[in-house]
DNA sequence: CCCTGATTCGC
DNA sequence: GCGAATCAGG
């Protein structure tokens, strides 16, 4: 255990060929490595000969890798487009008569709809620490983003996502223990 | 403002 | 050789 992690050893320089020609920006590799900074980084992927590498297959838009399988997250919004969404079952459950109830309406939740322009929002790969991880769009598509727009401190998502997110979870007065698995 | 890589230059 | 400071973009 007398290996300073300090230096370029080989190992470290190993990794950090490998995580730049994979296409990590500096930064994540300087975080990847620790101990040294994105400056020490990109200095020595320039000592190494190492530099802008996969960059002609990225048409501005960065897609060096093909699409990742995003299905890991079903959070809020997952309603792809013209694909019914059945949550649980609702096949047998026969409804009783909502139908007289007023369902096309929402009172509460100003705005649900966020528009978040089209420039602002990021693809997984452009996502960060700090960048809103709020859904936008079909998963199962290319065209998918999230918001990326600044995060709460600690927060997953930007200060208007996260309102919808984190709702009081409260003005249901109409059903709410008739889960039963 | 956040970030990216590129370059310079004192150490 | 190293990397902070700086520069030039997005």
């Amino acid at each position: 255990m007398s290996d300073q992690s300090n230096t370029w050893s080989d190992e470290r320089v190993e990794l950090l060929r490998k995580l730049w020609t994979e296409g990590l920006s500096a930064s994540q590799i300087a975080a990847e490595l620790g101990g040294v900074t994105r400056n020490a980084v990109i200095g020595k992927v320039h000592r190494l000969g190492l530099s802008g590498r996969a960059k002609s297959a990225a048409p501005a838009a960065s897609r060096p890798r093909k699409a990742a399988p995003t299905r890991s997250l079903s959070h809020p919004m997952a309603q792809p487009s013209g694909q019914t969404v059945v949550r649980g079952n609702t096949a047998l459950a026969a409804a009783p008569e909502l139908e007289t109830e007023a369902v096309p309406q929402q009172q509460f939740q100003p705005q649900e709809e966020v528009v978040v322009p089209l420039s602002e929002r990021v693809t997984i790969m452009e996502l960060r620490e700090a960048m809103c991880r709020w859904p936008m769009g079909d998963p199962t598509t290319p065209d998918f983003r999230f918001c990326g727009a600044r995060s709460l401190l600690g927060m997953p998502y930007c200060a208007h996502h996260a309102r919808i997110a984190y709702q009081p979870a409260a003005d249901r007065r109409r059903e709410k223990k008739v889960m039963r698995s």
